[in-house]
DNA sequence: CCTACCGATCGGTAGG
DNA sequence: CCTACCGATCGGTAGG
């Protein structure tokens, strides 16, 4: 009875424990997803869950890695084909709050609670969270360049200045929805990039 | 041998105890500040421990109040004298930035690992944090307020907004000092800090 | 402040 | 994928 599942089916489980371990992790912290914990909650044995990635570790290696994918698909995924320089950047930053705003993780982001809880540690959960970070703030960062040779930034910009600037809008989007719950807050968040990017007050909510 | 210290014994452990939470808490979140572990650490029993507290959430109450304490000491208490308005403002900024360089805490600003740690939960913690963080950015908006009726600031200033942006700010150089250790960081933070209080390249480092 | 103890849960393993 | 189990640690209590 219910032996030998298929390929297929095990893959399915896996991805199963992943998405409810990735929500799980955004409210209560990737340490909290504890594996007794998350088998339940997924309806199988610790065993069986500990089967699909060895250890505790590789479990939280296979949250990040569903974390990147979401942020992925949510923020960059939706302006691919805006164009680039300011265009995209203007794009990004939308969707960047837009993501946020509506709350698609119950616990806000999940990077900024993941590099907060594991920043004062080491290891490859902590190169893994620190490497994706670098990533996504490498490819504005791009794009900042290219809307600067383009003259639709300032020539004086400085790129990481404002990569910095961009990413400390979104963090306190973050943690004023999160320990607030101010529905203001995104509103507060469109007018600092505006004032960022150059553009006058965004017409659309 | 050894029994029945004194009410200024018994208040000197705690006050071990607690600070000893502290630098936990900051490295390790403050979940991960075990009556167990801090004990071993501060070299007294689980239960001799317990004795001053009760239990782990009054401990971990005693442990922010004595964050709460340390912050107003090194920011508001440094720029008490200083004035109001803007150079309030530009002060407490300064003195907030260099609280984050120097490291007074191992694992960087405790508000914000606590915060991100508790923002998802209910409780008296959360509560306290969050009753701790809106206390401290209503004093800086008391301070733009003041500082847009005496025209140190445009007059078509948001203070909520100023505040927000601040806060941003500050958020972002705690994420890359702790995530990247990148020592160029506090420079941005100071330059976003100018330019969003209307100062000119800061001078000094 | 201590020793001694409680039930619950942790990550993980053996063996199927 | 399961049951059954391991040692370690959790928060907390009893009693002194």
């Amino acid at each position: 009875m219910s032996p030998r599942r298929s390929a297929a089916d095990a893959l399915g489980t896996r991805q199963r424990i992943v998405a409810r371990g990735l929500w799980l992790a955004s409210e209560e912290g990737l340490e909290g997803v504890t594996i007794g914990r998350l088998a339940g909650e997924v309806g199988i044995s610790k065993a069986g869950l500990l089967g699909h990635f060895g250890t505790k570790q590789a479990l939280q290696l296979a949250v990040v890695d569903a974390a990147a994918e979401l942020f992925a698909r949510e923020v960059p995924g939706r302006v691919r084909g805006v164009g680039s320089g300011l265009r995209w950047l203007r794009a990004a930053c939308e969707a960047w709050v837009s993501y946020l705003e509506r709350g698609v993780l119950p616990g806000g982001c999940f990077f900024t609670a993941a590099a907060a809880e594991f920043d004062g540690r080491e290891g490859p959960v902590r190169d893994a969270l620190a490497g994706l970070d670098s990533l996504w703030q490498r490819d504005v960062r791009t794009q900042v360049r290219r809307a600067v040779r383009a003259g639709e930034l300032s020539a004086d910009t400085d790129p990481d200045q404002l990569v910095y600037e961009l990413v400390g809008i979104m963090l306190a989007l973050n943690h004023f929805l999160q320990l607030r719950r101010d529905p203001e807050v995104p509103a507060r968040a469109r007018r600092a990039v505006a004032r960022l990017l150059g553009e006058a007050e965004p017409g659309g909510q």
